[in-house]
DNA sequence: TTAATGACCTATC
DNA sequence: CGATAGGCCATTA
């Protein structure tokens, strides 16, 4: 128990069809730096079902490299399966796809 | 307790 | 633009 907790939770309420960057759960987190805990949160102890951990990339947009599902190629059909669009460079378009969290609840 | 590692990020060469 | 080095913070041994 510790971070994992804080990222579990953001990472949780990803929203399907977006995408959301380590330094961004980071934040949300509550520390900025803590991007690395959050991939190693994912990495370390992950609910497989309750975790999206296949829209988590990293701040490129890309996936990384040692991704556990088996692979960022089955990723990159999960994610595609969900309505999230890949780029021909094989980063998504975080213009468009990235999670925006905080919705104003006025708007 | 200290030392080492890591699904990262940023800056510099 | 591509690669390398350093820094950050939490977890594990």
């Amino acid at each position: 128990m510790g971070v994992f907790t804080s990222i579990y939770a953001i990472v949780r309420k990803i929203p399907r069809g977006s995408v959301a960057t380590y330094g961004q759960i980071a934040r949300l987190a509550g520390n900025p730096r803590m991007a690395r805990q959050v991939g190693w949160a994912l990495h370390s102890n992950p609910e497989p079902g309750a975790i999206p951990c296949h829209r988590v990339l990293n701040r490129n947009g890309e996936l990384c490299k040692g991704f556990a599902f088996g692979g960022q190629e089955a990723q990159r059909l999960m994610l595609d399966a969900e309505g999230v669009a890949f780029l021909p460079d094989g980063r998504v378009d975080l213009e468009r796809f990235g999670w925006q969290p905080a919705p104003d609840p006025t708007e």
